[in-house]
DNA sequence: GATGAATGAGGTTTCATTCAT
DNA sequence: GATGAATGAAACCTCATTCAT
């Protein structure tokens, strides 16, 4: 089989090369992501992403040793970036309002998961689910998950330093409370179709001077 | 067969009483509920919930005519029962501050989720992974999702209107927001294991004043 | 349960009675018939059944020991009555020509599987499927075809013996092929829609001088 | 796995070519044809046919995509051949005698279904059975009947055109008679276990000039 | 006699994975 | 490296039958 997806990776480059091997691994992931996101871990089935993928099951097997393997995978590349995303304002030196931070990087993460027609958003409640079952998931997810918490207390920290907020605030809880801010606006985004959590994030932050 | 999930259900009630029916939907949902929590909705198989519940395949049939009408039954005994949680204060008159409110919601429902050594928590997260491809769980979630957000609101507005926050603040955003913590410390406690969500809502509610 | 086909006999006689007896085994097994020609005899579930009879589950049992016997007595009540038609003709002494009376008995056979709204006619093909598995089907109907091949014989052979055809006939063979039009002419109205047998024979009967 | 049943088809072919794909399919219509000859479409289950077959089920699932499909396949395989063999007789310009055709095609028929020891003639009793509860199956034999009509026909009308019977004879009425004959005659043979149908076609056509 | 809740074996079909080509 | 036919365990669900009420 030859579909449209095998034809746009045309195959110009040796066979054994490792920019063929990363094409590969990268239109295969690809497939699954779009699978997973559809149908979830256990509804889309390995059938459906050689189809989606355009390849032989062989290779997807070659790839990734198992089904498991293809989710962390497909999780990671979720929520690996969320991170990444934080390093722009932590590594600013200039205090940043919390609130303004965290709707600039709401906003890229809906961009990114809506880019290419593709909608991925759901994959994270996907993740979600799945996290308390797999530890291969719980653990990266866990620690991503921490790294974010630390970098929204930077900021928070900075930002009552800086004098906006007292001097006594439980910035641990604040953080904890502005992280939180971020699942529940995807939730309200994907269940409830309420459009623009960065939206409500600005002014949320107008409300409380956070 | 007589299992001990079975043997709790003594059977001292006739085999066709209206009551001896409810008892034994509810021995099978609750087996569902349990089967699901650990394993998903897709991972739990049918013949694990007929296990757990003691019954035979032809029973559980009988009171859920498919494992889709199980799901639904199990997501909505999850979810429903958080609306009711908020009646106690928009049907009082005082304003309440809103985050103590939530506090008190938020702690009821990780309470009754944990209750009888039984960890339902996850559950919310296989209805929100679900919901959106499933219309017999995204629209009643919607609705419920609908009714809390308004509950909120009621309270916000009450406590812009006694004074406590300023006059032109976008009460909508904000019960937006407050909404979102919710769900928000539900996915970190679950996934971070960050304990009492409860405490960081009261933290957050001294700082901002909400 | 109370349906309409169960207030059709409305028990006004002694539950204990033989009639009572015979009309509730009546009313089971025209559901049974109903149901059997519609889905055939292993298409058509006993839930089918009890839900068209109106009945309960026991009671379909109390009459009838299992769906094999239920199959047995349907059947028998669909290719007994094909040999009494005959009697009509064998009885009388006149010479009869012979396809006269197998159009009268065809039409006879159309118009009561026909009769009353249902569609019996299908439910022979059923028979002949399952007379080579099941004894109890199978022995009844060859004694009952045997006899049908006889009344035949008779016919042809004083139709013979009348002068109408040659005394050195086959009178056997003829039998044989008489018979086999009416199976077959069933065959041609259930399958190809092709109307009235009846028809054909007739015209059958002028053009050999059968 | 690796029974009698596959070992007589030794995979000498490349696994990839269209002609181990074809014995393949053969391997497992043949199975199918012999289980529901002996059980009954309903009465077989894909497990006996995928033992008696010798392959696996998923095997079975890559070659016809349901049970119903195969039902079909099954069905068209038996009815289908009965058309051609009337080719023979309507394509030569000689005037044929009627019943000689018919007896020739039913000797035809009745040795293919009983050779190398099976016994596949109760697979039409099935196949009538079925039809008018599967368009799938209805529409083809409705078509395949209809031809057989006109090729019966044909034979008639250069019977009659040739001499043998009188010009005024309505000659469908005598082909649907005709045709009568050959389903009848299976019927006595299968229920009866009346032999020969074709001698009774010859001496029937002995007695009435056909 | 009548009821219908309960049973559990067995039905069809899917799916992750392997391995000869 | 790539392929896709084959596997067989396990999934969901049905159904004839029983028996306490």
């Amino acid at each position: 089989m030859s579909t449209a997806a095998a034809r746009d990776y045309p195959g110009l480059m040796p066979i054994r090369s490792p920019e063929h091997h990363d094409q590969r691994r990268a239109l295969i992931l690809d497939a699954a992501l779009q699978c997973f996101a559809r149908d979830g871990f256990q509804g889309a089935s390995m059938a459906d992403i050689i189809t989606t993928a355009g390849v032989s099951a062989g290779s997807v097997y070659r790839y990734f040793p198992s089904k498991s393997e293809l989710i962390v995978a497909a999780a990671q590349s979720v929520f690996m970036p969320v991170r990444h995303q934080f390093a722009h304002f932590t590594d600013a030196d200039d205090p940043v309002r919390p609130t303004t931070a965290l709707a600039h990087v709401l906003s890229e993460l809906m961009a990114s998961a809506s880019a290419e027609g593709r909608q991925l958003a759901p994959l994270i409640l996907e993740v979600w689910a799945e996290a308390p079952r797999d530890t291969a998931l719980r653990e990266p997810l866990k620690e991503v998950y921490g790294g974010i918490h630390n970098d929204i207390l930077t900021l928070v920290t900075r930002w009552r330093d800086a004098g906006h907020i007292d001097a006594n605030t439980d910035v641990d809880a604040l953080a904890t409370a502005l992280f939180a801010l971020m699942p529940g606006l995807l939730v309200a985004r994907i269940i409830q179709g309420r459009g623009d959590g960065a939206a409500a994030l600005l002014a949320f932050g107008e409300a409380t001077g956070l």
